[in-house]
RNA sequence: GGUGGGAUGCCCGAGUGGCUAAAGGGGACGGGCUGUAAACCCGUUGGCUAGCGCCUACGUUGGUUCGAAUCCAACUCCCACCA
Protein backbone atom coordinates (compact mmCIF):
# COMPACT_ATOMS: atom_id res chain seq x y z
CA UNK A 1 0.00 0.00 0.00
CA UNK A 2 1.15 3.37 -0.98
CA UNK A 3 1.22 6.47 1.24
CA UNK A 4 -1.84 7.57 -0.40
CA UNK A 5 -3.44 4.98 -0.76
CA UNK A 6 -3.14 4.56 3.14
CA UNK A 7 -4.04 9.01 3.47
CA UNK A 8 -7.04 8.05 1.35
CA UNK A 9 -8.94 5.22 3.35
CA UNK A 10 -7.88 7.19 6.30
CA UNK A 11 -9.80 10.14 4.52
CA UNK A 12 -6.77 12.69 4.86
CA UNK A 13 -7.04 14.12 1.62
CA UNK A 14 -9.47 16.88 0.96
CA UNK A 15 -7.85 18.79 -1.77
CA UNK A 16 -4.27 18.52 -3.93
CA UNK A 17 -2.59 20.89 -6.37
CA UNK A 18 -1.45 17.82 -8.93
CA UNK A 19 -2.75 14.78 -9.29
CA UNK A 20 0.63 13.24 -9.73
CA UNK A 21 1.56 14.01 -6.52
CA UNK A 22 0.81 10.84 -5.05
CA UNK A 23 3.17 9.18 -7.58
CA UNK A 24 5.98 11.75 -7.34
CA UNK A 25 5.68 10.86 -3.43
CA UNK A 26 6.50 7.15 -4.29
CA UNK A 27 9.67 8.17 -6.47
CA UNK A 28 11.45 10.39 -4.16
CA UNK A 29 11.68 11.04 -0.55
CA UNK A 30 10.36 14.34 -0.20
CA UNK A 31 10.57 17.60 2.41
CA UNK A 32 7.25 18.66 3.66
CA UNK A 33 6.14 21.51 5.74
CA UNK A 34 2.76 22.43 7.70
CA UNK A 35 2.38 25.75 9.66
CA UNK A 36 0.86 25.54 13.37
CA UNK A 37 -0.39 29.29 15.02
CA UNK A 38 0.61 30.16 18.39
CA UNK A 39 -2.42 31.66 18.94
CA UNK A 40 -2.66 29.59 22.47
CA UNK A 41 0.24 28.28 24.81
CA UNK A 42 -1.29 24.75 23.92
CA UNK A 43 -2.12 23.11 20.61
CA UNK A 44 -5.93 21.64 20.56
CA UNK A 45 -7.25 18.45 19.46
CA UNK A 46 -7.78 20.46 15.88
CA UNK A 47 -4.37 20.58 14.74
CA UNK A 48 -4.16 16.60 15.96
CA UNK A 49 -5.03 15.92 12.31
CA UNK A 50 -1.94 18.15 10.70
CA UNK A 51 -0.05 16.40 13.03
CA UNK A 52 -0.74 12.77 12.26
CA UNK A 53 -1.08 13.97 8.77
CA UNK A 54 2.77 14.35 9.26
CA UNK A 55 3.50 11.73 11.58
CA UNK A 56 2.16 9.22 8.14
CA UNK A 57 4.68 11.37 5.81
CA UNK A 58 7.50 10.63 7.82
CA UNK A 59 6.50 6.95 8.10
CA UNK A 60 7.10 6.21 4.48
CA UNK A 61 10.59 8.11 4.63
CA UNK A 62 9.29 11.99 3.95
CA UNK A 63 11.09 14.44 5.75
CA UNK A 64 8.57 16.95 7.73
CA UNK A 65 9.02 20.44 8.89
CA UNK A 66 6.67 21.56 11.36
CA UNK A 67 6.82 25.16 11.41
CA UNK A 68 6.00 27.24 14.43
CA UNK A 69 4.66 30.27 13.38
CA UNK A 70 6.16 32.73 16.03
CA UNK A 71 6.31 35.45 12.85
CA UNK A 72 2.98 34.74 11.42
CA UNK A 73 1.60 34.56 15.05
CA UNK A 74 2.46 38.31 15.41
CA UNK A 75 0.02 39.32 12.26
CA UNK A 76 -2.71 36.95 12.37
CA UNK A 77 -4.44 34.88 9.57
CA UNK A 78 -7.46 36.04 8.45
CA UNK A 79 -8.48 32.33 7.12
CA UNK A 80 -11.10 31.19 8.51
CA UNK A 81 -12.01 33.72 10.57
CA UNK A 82 -15.23 36.45 10.54
CA UNK A 83 -13.83 38.93 12.30
CA UNK A 84 -10.58 40.73 13.42
CA UNK A 85 -8.41 39.38 15.89
CA UNK A 86 -7.33 40.77 18.85
CA UNK A 87 -3.47 41.30 18.65
CA UNK A 88 -0.81 39.26 20.57
CA UNK A 89 1.76 41.13 22.62
CA UNK A 90 5.16 39.60 21.08
CA UNK A 91 5.67 38.06 24.53
CA UNK A 92 2.94 35.88 24.15
CA UNK A 93 3.31 35.34 21.11
CA UNK A 94 6.80 33.99 22.42
CA UNK A 95 5.54 31.80 25.00
CA UNK A 96 2.64 30.30 23.19
CA UNK A 97 5.92 28.96 20.75
CA UNK A 98 7.61 27.17 23.37
CA UNK A 99 4.09 25.39 24.76
CA UNK A 100 3.36 24.62 21.14
CA UNK A 101 6.66 23.28 20.38
CA UNK A 102 7.24 21.27 23.26
CA UNK A 103 4.03 19.01 22.36
CA UNK A 104 5.20 18.33 18.84
CA UNK A 105 8.28 17.18 19.79
CA UNK A 106 5.99 14.54 20.75
CA UNK A 107 4.61 13.16 17.36
CA UNK A 108 7.34 13.34 14.87
CA UNK A 109 10.59 11.72 15.17
CA UNK A 110 14.10 13.76 15.25
CA UNK A 111 16.47 11.44 14.53
CA UNK A 112 17.65 9.21 11.65
CA UNK A 113 18.07 9.81 8.17
CA UNK A 114 14.51 11.85 7.66
CA UNK A 115 14.59 13.43 10.90
CA UNK A 116 11.75 15.90 11.41
CA UNK A 117 12.59 19.92 11.66
CA UNK A 118 10.91 21.92 14.28
CA UNK A 119 11.84 25.60 12.77
CA UNK A 120 9.75 28.83 13.99
CA UNK A 121 9.55 31.82 11.16
CA UNK A 122 9.72 34.21 13.25
CA UNK A 123 13.66 33.79 12.60
CA UNK A 124 13.51 35.40 9.16
CA UNK A 125 10.20 37.30 9.19
CA UNK A 126 11.07 39.76 12.14
CA UNK A 127 14.87 40.08 10.24
CA UNK A 128 12.59 41.13 6.91
CA UNK A 129 13.22 44.90 5.96
CA UNK A 130 9.72 46.20 5.00
CA UNK A 131 10.66 48.06 1.49
CA UNK A 132 12.93 44.88 0.50
CA UNK A 133 9.82 42.63 1.39
CA UNK A 134 7.72 45.20 -0.72
CA UNK A 135 9.99 45.47 -3.50
CA UNK A 136 11.09 41.67 -3.30
CA UNK A 137 7.83 40.15 -2.56
CA UNK A 138 4.86 42.41 -2.69
CA UNK A 139 5.14 43.05 -6.52
CA UNK A 140 4.45 39.39 -6.96
CA UNK A 141 1.00 39.82 -5.35
CA UNK A 142 -2.30 41.22 -7.31
CA UNK A 143 -4.22 42.94 -5.11
CA UNK A 144 -7.31 41.86 -8.04
CA UNK A 145 -6.44 38.44 -6.94
CA UNK A 146 -5.74 38.84 -3.02
CA UNK A 147 -9.66 40.76 -3.19
CA UNK A 148 -10.77 37.38 -4.31
CA UNK A 149 -10.03 35.23 -1.91
CA UNK A 150 -12.95 33.90 0.15
CA UNK A 151 -11.50 35.10 3.60
CA UNK A 152 -11.05 38.22 2.16
CA UNK A 153 -14.20 39.14 0.23
CA UNK A 154 -16.03 37.69 3.33
CA UNK A 155 -14.57 40.33 5.77
CA UNK A 156 -15.08 43.06 3.36
CA UNK A 157 -18.84 42.05 2.81
CA UNK A 158 -19.42 42.05 6.29
CA UNK A 159 -18.83 45.52 6.76
CA UNK A 160 -19.62 45.30 10.99
CA UNK A 161 -16.33 43.54 10.90
CA UNK A 162 -14.17 44.68 8.23
CA UNK A 163 -10.55 43.53 7.67
CA UNK A 164 -7.04 45.51 8.34
CA UNK A 165 -4.51 46.03 6.28
CA UNK A 166 -2.44 44.09 8.56
CA UNK A 167 -4.46 40.94 8.41
CA UNK A 168 -5.15 41.58 4.50
CA UNK A 169 -1.18 41.28 4.29
CA UNK A 170 -1.16 37.99 5.88
CA UNK A 171 -1.12 35.99 3.37
CA UNK A 172 2.13 37.67 1.60
CA UNK A 173 4.02 36.04 4.87
CA UNK A 174 2.96 32.33 4.61
CA UNK A 175 3.47 32.39 0.71
CA UNK A 176 7.21 33.90 2.40
CA UNK A 177 7.91 31.00 4.56
CA UNK A 178 6.88 28.49 1.56
CA UNK A 179 9.59 29.96 -0.64
CA UNK A 180 12.18 30.38 2.36
CA UNK A 181 11.48 26.32 3.05
CA UNK A 182 11.98 25.70 0.10
CA UNK A 183 15.23 27.28 -0.83
CA UNK A 184 17.00 26.77 2.42
CA UNK A 185 15.49 23.02 3.09
CA UNK A 186 14.30 22.06 -0.11
CA UNK A 187 10.60 21.73 0.88
CA UNK A 188 8.18 21.18 -1.84
CA UNK A 189 5.18 20.40 -0.21
CA UNK A 190 2.87 21.98 1.78
CA UNK A 191 -0.22 20.63 3.84
CA UNK A 192 -2.73 22.61 6.10
CA UNK A 193 -6.43 22.35 7.30
CA UNK A 194 -8.55 22.87 4.57
CA UNK A 195 -8.82 26.44 5.35
CA UNK A 196 -5.32 26.66 4.16
CA UNK A 197 -6.04 26.07 0.45
CA UNK A 198 -5.56 29.57 -0.28
CA UNK A 199 -2.13 30.67 1.63
CA UNK A 200 -0.17 27.16 0.34
CA UNK A 201 -1.75 27.74 -3.42
CA UNK A 202 -0.12 31.43 -3.10
CA UNK A 203 2.96 30.36 -1.69
CA UNK A 204 3.72 27.97 -4.61
CA UNK A 205 2.90 30.71 -7.22
CA UNK A 206 5.75 32.70 -5.45
CA UNK A 207 8.04 29.88 -5.32
CA UNK A 208 7.59 29.31 -9.48
CA UNK A 209 7.92 32.73 -9.75
CA UNK A 210 11.05 33.69 -8.00
CA UNK A 211 12.83 30.28 -7.74
CA UNK A 212 11.08 28.35 -10.78
CA UNK A 213 10.28 25.15 -8.46
CA UNK A 214 7.93 23.15 -8.96
CA UNK A 215 6.26 22.59 -5.56
CA UNK A 216 3.01 20.54 -4.55
CA UNK A 217 -0.10 21.54 -2.28
CA UNK A 218 -2.77 19.28 -0.50
CA UNK A 219 -4.98 20.00 2.48
CA UNK A 220 -6.29 17.85 5.49
CA UNK A 221 -10.13 17.41 5.81
CA UNK A 222 -12.44 20.17 8.31
CA UNK A 223 -13.19 17.18 11.08
CA UNK A 224 -16.45 17.45 11.21
CA UNK A 225 -19.35 15.88 13.80
CA UNK A 226 -22.61 13.92 12.58
CA UNK A 227 -24.81 16.28 14.18
CA UNK A 228 -23.36 19.41 12.86
CA UNK A 229 -21.87 20.69 15.77
CA UNK A 230 -18.61 21.90 16.22
CA UNK A 231 -15.67 19.06 16.73
CA UNK A 232 -13.12 19.53 19.21
CA UNK A 233 -15.43 21.87 21.89
CA UNK A 234 -17.46 20.12 24.59
CA UNK A 235 -18.72 21.01 27.53
CA UNK A 236 -16.43 22.55 28.89
CA UNK A 237 -14.58 24.32 25.95
CA UNK A 238 -11.52 23.41 23.39
CA UNK A 239 -9.77 19.90 24.19
CA UNK A 240 -6.16 20.39 25.04
CA UNK A 241 -3.53 18.81 24.08
CA UNK A 242 -1.47 20.31 27.69
CA UNK A 243 -2.56 17.88 30.25
CA UNK A 244 -2.72 21.04 32.78
CA UNK A 245 -5.60 22.43 30.53
CA UNK A 246 -7.49 19.44 29.94
CA UNK A 247 -6.74 16.24 32.21
CA UNK A 248 -5.88 13.03 30.45
CA UNK A 249 -8.56 11.84 32.48
CA UNK A 250 -11.39 14.57 30.45
CA UNK A 251 -9.33 14.19 27.28
CA UNK A 252 -9.36 10.06 27.42
CA UNK A 253 -13.41 10.98 28.59
CA UNK A 254 -14.05 13.07 25.83
CA UNK A 255 -12.94 10.41 23.15
CA UNK A 256 -15.01 7.70 25.21
CA UNK A 257 -18.18 10.23 24.48
CA UNK A 258 -18.03 10.27 20.79
CA UNK A 259 -21.10 9.60 18.84
CA UNK A 260 -21.28 5.88 16.97
CA UNK A 261 -21.81 8.14 13.63
CA UNK A 262 -18.25 9.42 14.12
CA UNK A 263 -15.94 7.11 15.65
CA UNK A 264 -15.29 5.82 12.60
CA UNK A 265 -13.90 8.22 10.98
CA UNK A 266 -12.01 9.32 14.31
CA UNK A 267 -10.30 5.88 14.34
CA UNK A 268 -8.55 6.57 10.93
CA UNK A 269 -8.13 10.12 11.95
CA UNK A 270 -6.64 9.88 14.86
CA UNK A 271 -5.13 6.71 15.46
CA UNK A 272 -2.57 4.45 13.71
CA UNK A 273 -4.78 1.43 14.15
CA UNK A 274 -4.72 0.00 10.12
CA UNK A 275 -8.29 -0.92 8.57
CA UNK A 276 -8.44 -4.76 9.50
CA UNK A 277 -8.07 -3.57 13.00
CA UNK A 278 -10.61 -0.63 12.51
CA UNK A 279 -13.52 -2.90 10.58
CA UNK A 280 -14.11 -4.99 13.49
CA UNK A 281 -14.84 -2.37 15.79
CA UNK A 282 -17.19 -0.70 13.46
CA UNK A 283 -19.20 -4.05 13.23
CA UNK A 284 -19.21 -4.03 16.92
CA UNK A 285 -20.82 -0.56 17.11
CA UNK A 286 -23.71 -1.58 15.24
CA UNK A 287 -23.97 -5.38 16.67
CA UNK A 288 -22.87 -4.76 19.87
CA UNK A 289 -23.58 -0.89 21.01
CA UNK A 290 -23.92 -0.46 24.31
CA UNK A 291 -20.04 -1.85 25.07
CA UNK A 292 -18.68 0.82 22.76
CA UNK A 293 -15.81 -1.13 22.26
CA UNK A 294 -15.07 1.22 19.60
CA UNK A 295 -15.07 4.56 21.29
CA UNK A 296 -12.90 2.91 24.29
CA UNK A 297 -9.85 1.85 21.47
CA UNK A 298 -10.62 5.20 20.05
CA UNK A 299 -9.71 6.90 23.55
CA UNK A 300 -7.29 4.53 24.02
CA UNK A 301 -5.11 5.12 20.86
CA UNK A 302 -5.43 8.83 21.17
CA UNK A 303 -4.98 9.18 24.94
CA UNK A 304 -1.82 7.33 24.76
CA UNK A 305 0.03 8.55 22.41
CA UNK A 306 -0.75 12.28 23.50
CA UNK A 307 -0.47 11.92 27.11
CA UNK A 308 1.46 8.34 27.40
CA UNK A 309 0.96 4.63 29.14
CA UNK A 310 0.92 6.18 32.65
CA UNK A 311 -1.29 8.87 32.00
CA UNK A 312 -4.03 6.25 30.31
CA UNK A 313 -3.86 4.22 32.79
CA UNK A 314 -4.52 6.33 35.42
CA UNK A 315 -7.50 7.90 32.91
CA UNK A 316 -8.53 4.02 32.52
CA UNK A 317 -8.70 3.56 36.35
CA UNK A 318 -10.34 6.53 37.44
CA UNK A 319 -13.17 5.96 34.60
CA UNK A 320 -13.84 2.97 36.25
CA UNK A 321 -14.10 4.16 39.66
CA UNK A 322 -15.98 6.98 38.60
CA UNK A 323 -19.00 5.68 36.74
CA UNK A 324 -18.35 1.84 38.35
CA UNK A 325 -19.97 3.16 42.06
CA UNK A 326 -18.66 1.86 45.09
CA UNK A 327 -16.17 4.56 46.50
CA UNK A 328 -16.04 3.04 50.10
CA UNK A 329 -13.98 -0.15 48.94
CA UNK A 330 -11.32 1.83 47.45
CA UNK A 331 -7.96 2.39 50.32
CA UNK A 332 -7.08 5.44 50.33
CA UNK A 333 -3.90 5.39 47.72
CA UNK A 334 -6.40 4.31 44.80
CA UNK A 335 -8.81 6.88 45.97
CA UNK A 336 -5.81 9.59 45.91
CA UNK A 337 -4.67 8.39 42.58
CA UNK A 338 -7.75 8.08 40.78
CA UNK A 339 -9.25 11.26 41.68
CA UNK A 340 -5.73 12.77 40.79
CA UNK A 341 -6.91 14.40 37.92
CA UNK A 342 -10.09 16.44 38.85
CA UNK A 343 -10.57 19.31 40.66
CA UNK A 344 -9.52 19.41 44.78
CA UNK A 345 -9.18 21.41 47.35
CA UNK A 346 -7.57 20.81 51.14
CA UNK A 347 -9.55 21.57 54.35
CA UNK A 348 -8.75 21.58 57.83
CA UNK A 349 -10.37 18.87 59.78
CA UNK A 350 -11.50 21.34 61.96
CA UNK A 351 -14.25 22.09 59.61
CA UNK A 352 -15.44 18.68 60.70
CA UNK A 353 -16.10 19.33 64.33
CA UNK A 354 -17.74 22.39 63.77
CA UNK A 355 -20.54 20.48 61.79
CA UNK A 356 -20.29 22.68 58.92
CA UNK A 357 -22.64 23.16 56.73
CA UNK A 358 -22.19 20.44 53.76
CA UNK A 359 -23.77 23.53 51.09
CA UNK A 360 -21.18 26.23 53.07
CA UNK A 361 -18.01 24.46 53.05
CA UNK A 362 -18.52 23.40 48.97
CA UNK A 363 -18.65 27.00 48.29
CA UNK A 364 -15.74 27.56 50.58
CA UNK A 365 -13.45 25.08 48.58
CA UNK A 366 -14.80 26.58 45.15
CA UNK A 367 -16.92 24.21 43.52
CA UNK A 368 -19.70 26.47 43.57
CA UNK A 369 -19.90 30.40 43.37
CA UNK A 370 -22.60 30.86 45.41
CA UNK A 371 -24.91 28.83 48.28
CA UNK A 372 -27.79 30.02 45.82
CA UNK A 373 -26.41 28.28 42.72
CA UNK A 374 -25.81 24.98 45.44
CA UNK A 375 -28.97 24.72 46.59
CA UNK A 376 -30.55 24.89 43.22
CA UNK A 377 -28.55 22.39 42.53
CA UNK A 378 -29.76 20.23 45.52
CA UNK A 379 -32.94 20.68 44.40
CA UNK A 380 -32.47 19.40 41.35
CA UNK A 381 -31.20 16.04 42.67
CA UNK A 382 -27.51 17.15 41.18
CA UNK A 383 -25.57 16.81 44.29
CA UNK A 384 -23.86 13.82 45.63
CA UNK A 385 -21.11 13.15 48.30
CA UNK A 386 -19.34 9.73 47.75
CA UNK A 387 -22.07 9.00 45.05
CA UNK A 388 -24.95 9.43 47.35
CA UNK A 389 -27.52 11.57 46.17
CA UNK A 390 -27.85 15.09 48.74
CA UNK A 391 -31.94 15.79 49.07
CA UNK A 392 -31.17 17.87 52.02
CA UNK A 393 -30.31 22.02 51.52
CA UNK A 394 -29.00 22.18 55.76
CA UNK A 395 -27.35 18.17 55.28
CA UNK A 396 -24.23 18.60 57.59
CA UNK A 397 -20.42 17.81 56.64
CA UNK A 398 -19.46 15.62 59.37
CA UNK A 399 -16.56 12.92 60.01
CA UNK A 400 -18.87 10.06 58.79
CA UNK A 401 -18.55 10.90 55.20
CA UNK A 402 -14.92 10.80 55.92
CA UNK A 403 -13.73 8.04 53.36
CA UNK A 404 -10.07 6.37 53.85
CA UNK A 405 -7.59 8.95 53.74
CA UNK A 406 -9.47 11.50 54.78
CA UNK A 407 -11.39 12.37 51.36
CA UNK A 408 -14.58 13.06 50.48
CA UNK A 409 -15.96 13.02 47.14
CA UNK A 410 -17.86 15.02 45.54
CA UNK A 411 -20.24 14.77 42.04
CA UNK A 412 -22.16 17.50 40.09
CA UNK A 413 -24.25 15.82 38.00
CA UNK A 414 -23.41 12.62 36.18
CA UNK A 415 -19.76 13.55 35.68
CA UNK A 416 -17.83 16.32 37.36
CA UNK A 417 -16.34 15.08 40.31
CA UNK A 418 -14.57 17.36 42.95
CA UNK A 419 -11.81 15.95 45.62
CA UNK A 420 -11.65 17.39 49.35
CA UNK A 421 -8.75 16.49 51.09
CA UNK A 422 -8.83 16.71 55.07
CA UNK A 423 -5.77 17.30 57.04
C1' G B 1 -17.89 67.08 8.87
C1' G B 2 -23.73 66.69 8.50
C1' U B 3 -28.26 63.85 9.51
C1' G B 4 -30.75 59.80 11.50
C1' G B 5 -30.75 55.12 14.46
C1' G B 6 -28.85 52.26 18.45
C1' A B 7 -26.39 50.45 23.37
C1' U B 8 -31.02 45.50 27.96
C1' G B 9 -28.95 39.51 31.73
C1' C B 10 -23.68 34.34 28.85
C1' C B 11 -25.67 35.55 23.55
C1' C B 12 -29.86 37.16 20.49
C1' G B 13 -33.98 39.97 21.62
C1' A B 14 -38.97 42.15 23.76
C1' G B 15 -40.07 45.90 26.94
C1' U B 16 -41.60 53.44 26.53
C1' G B 17 -43.19 55.62 34.22
C1' G B 18 -45.35 51.35 39.10
C1' C B 19 -48.21 44.56 37.79
C1' U B 20 -40.14 44.09 35.61
C1' A B 21 -34.91 40.31 38.61
C1' A B 22 -36.96 42.20 33.41
C1' A B 23 -41.35 38.31 27.98
C1' G B 24 -39.43 34.91 24.17
C1' G B 25 -35.53 32.15 21.96
C1' G B 26 -30.56 30.12 22.09
C1' G B 27 -26.79 28.42 25.11
C1' A B 28 -25.40 26.48 29.73
C1' C B 29 -26.50 23.55 34.01
C1' G B 30 -29.46 19.63 36.62
C1' G B 31 -33.10 15.48 36.51
C1' G B 32 -35.64 11.38 33.66
C1' C B 33 -35.00 7.78 29.56
C1' U B 34 -30.32 5.35 27.65
C1' G B 35 -25.00 2.96 26.11
C1' U B 36 -21.02 7.96 30.71
C1' A B 37 -24.67 8.45 23.32
C1' A B 38 -28.29 10.98 20.03
C1' A B 39 -33.32 12.34 20.05
C1' C B 40 -37.07 13.39 23.44
C1' C B 41 -39.50 14.97 28.24
C1' C B 42 -39.16 17.94 32.83
C1' G B 43 -36.74 21.64 35.81
C1' U B 44 -33.05 25.64 36.88
C1' U B 45 -30.44 29.89 35.02
C1' G B 46 -28.08 37.82 39.70
C1' G B 47 -26.47 37.73 45.22
C1' C B 48 -27.80 37.00 50.51
C1' U B 49 -31.89 34.38 53.25
C1' A B 50 -35.16 28.30 56.12
C1' G B 51 -38.81 32.01 54.69
C1' C B 52 -41.08 37.25 55.01
C1' G B 53 -37.77 40.01 52.66
C1' C B 54 -33.32 42.78 51.54
C1' C B 55 -29.40 44.20 48.08
C1' U B 56 -27.21 44.73 43.14
C1' A B 57 -28.58 45.13 37.79
C1' C B 58 -30.90 47.46 31.66
C1' G B 59 -23.54 51.90 27.95
C1' U B 60 -21.44 56.18 31.72
C1' U B 61 -22.60 60.38 34.85
C1' G B 62 -26.06 63.57 36.65
C1' G B 63 -31.33 65.21 36.85
C1' U B 64 -37.05 64.97 36.96
C1' U B 65 -40.50 61.90 39.97
C1' C B 66 -43.59 59.24 45.78
C1' G B 67 -41.55 55.69 42.04
C1' A B 68 -37.18 55.15 36.07
C1' A B 69 -34.67 49.88 31.85
C1' U B 70 -38.62 53.21 30.55
C1' C B 71 -38.75 60.77 30.86
C1' C B 72 -34.66 64.86 30.52
C1' A B 73 -29.28 66.51 29.96
C1' A B 74 -24.29 65.66 29.07
C1' C B 75 -20.70 62.09 27.80
C1' U B 76 -18.67 57.40 25.57
C1' C B 77 -18.98 53.77 21.94
C1' C B 78 -21.39 51.48 17.60
C1' C B 79 -24.29 51.54 12.99
C1' A B 80 -26.75 53.68 8.53
C1' C B 81 -27.20 57.45 4.88
C1' C B 82 -25.00 61.94 2.93
C1' A B 83 -20.32 64.91 2.05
Amino acid sequence: MTLFDELNWRGFVKQMTHEELPAVLEKEPMTLYCGFDPTADSLHIGSLLPILGLAHFQRRGHTPIALVGGGTGLIGDPSGKTQERAMLSRDDVQRNVEGIRGQLERFLDFDGANAARLINNADWLCEIRLLDFLRDIGKYFSINMMLNRDSVRMRLEDRDHGISYTEFSYILLQSYDFLYLNEKYGCRLQVGGADQWGNIVSGMDLARRLRNAETFGMTFPLVTKADGSKFGKSEGGNIWLDAERTSPYRFYQFWLNQADADVGRYLRYFTFLSLEEIEPLERALVERAQERAAQRRLAEEVTLLVHGETALDNAVRASRAMFGGDLSALDSVTLRDVFSEVPSAELSTGTLDRDALLLEVLVDAGVFASKGEARRLVRNGGLYVNNQRVDAEDQKLTGTCLLSGGMVVVRTGKKNYFLLKFT
